[in-house]
DNA sequence: CGTATGTTTGACGCGAATCAATTTTCGTGG
DNA sequence: CCACGAAAATTGATTCGCGTCAAACATACG
């Protein structure tokens, strides 16, 4: 706790500027861009698959998807992945306190990023309302994370999958059908699984008629509220 | 993230009291409690597995540990139980921004706790300080967060326990010894383990001879380096 | 087309859960 | 301080879910 880490006040070394408005822009997604914040804040386009940024990295700057997705991980020594959280339009990720990055960033598909200087701290400078609004950030992520680690712990595939594609659903925009903008191994690393589970449970929900798969990355979802119900 | 949930800033409903100063006292848990604001902020003694409040209650206050250890903690249909975290002396916990408590809080073992008014969001009364506590608060728990989400992820039990005892190593005072306040169930339902698991794989450290378990809460910690070693 | 990448399916093995029994520890009262 | 009962922890036998290894299949792209 913050009791425990007082330091971090300390690190963070960043200016505060358009953030105040980067986040106030995150409250409305999809208003025009044309304030002059915008043009202080450069568009990134990202090839799927490349590196945003690496796990050790300096943090400098944090991102807000403009368009694609986006996944944040670590790798352990031996290989294995795992993946901490997707980011789509409208999202604020690689807002850190720490001085190096916690994870590294990537993009899922094609994308367009926006960024900005990272937030310092210690400066008072900036009004109540932005750090109302970070803290409020921050809280949101909190509650993102354990609903994460709740998921990974004492779960079963299935009701993993079936958390994965609930999610996903709320944040499609056609009614009933999923368009996945990942692989099954980015499932998988997400859901602490392997591919072969992450297709065999699919499979499985198909056959159950909860779900069709039209094609991998199409998933129709035909009962949100069975599926609930399996991790319920 | 924040786009997605412009909503928490008119939920929460909270005075600003005695945050600041509870906050700054977080940053010193250890200085002498004689300030004007210890007195607002009631002292509570909880016996050992005593509820602090139960997940769905409405969030009125939050805490900071005196003494004793406390989990948060939520309940499956089923039965399963999976503890989000472990808190004990100087630690806050209870600060959620959500209208209801998303987990419950029980005693581990005897303690004392301090109760504060949870923070009003919109009020801009308070200082920007606060605010950037608040803030470094929050992120310092999603780092916390997104640490034990990794911890649950893929990793076999022997990585699960071994980072659990480094975990407590550090938190311990006495060098190379760690007094466990937790059975072996809550360390099972904090790891996603068993408690014949955790049983078994302890005993597996100790026959490696990386840990000595003189009694069940006592463990030596004879080899951190090679502990780490394990969860490289 | 052919190659590469991603997905599905199958056979098998292993690690952790489950079921069950025993032992140890601890709290309580005599 | 010891005795007792209850709770916690350990250990063993067995089961089962998921990982691993391997092969076939689909889809996208040059």
């Amino acid at each position: 706790m913050l009791a425990q880490n007082p330091v971090v006040m300390d690190h963070a070394a960043m200016t505060a500027a358009a953030v105040l408005s980067s986040m106030a822009m995150a409250a409305a997604p999809d208003r025009p861009a044309n304030d002059e914040e915008h043009e202080k804040a450069p568009l990134l386009s990202f090839k799927a698959n490349a590196e945003i940024y690496a796990e050790g990295d300096t943090t400098k700057v944090f991102y807000r998807v403009m368009s694609g997705i986006i996944r944040t991980c670590r790798f352990l020594a031996d290989g294995r992945r795992q993946i901490e959280a997707f980011y789509s339009a409208g999202d604020i990720f690689g807002l850190d306190i720490e001085e190096s990055r916690g994870f590294s960033a990537e993009a899922v598909t094609d994308c367009v990023v926006r960024s900005y200087q990272q937030i310092k701290i210690a400066d008072s400078s900036d009004g109540v309302a932005v750090h109302q609004q970070l803290f409020c950030y921050a809280m949101n992520r909190l509650v993102k994370a354990q609903e994460h680690a709740m998921l990974l712990s004492r779960r079963s595939a299935l009701e993993k999958v079936a958390a994965f594609l609930v999610e996903w659903s709320k944040r499609s925009k056609q009614q009933g059908m999923v368009t996945l903008a990942m692989t099954r191994n980015d499932i998988a690393d997400y859901l602490g699984l392997t591919i072969e589970t992450v297709s065999r449970t699919l499979t499985q929900l198909d056959k159950k008629n909860l779900i069709g798969v039209p094609t991998p990355r199409q998933i129709q979802v035909r009962d949100v509220h069975a599926l609930k119900e399996l991790y319920a």
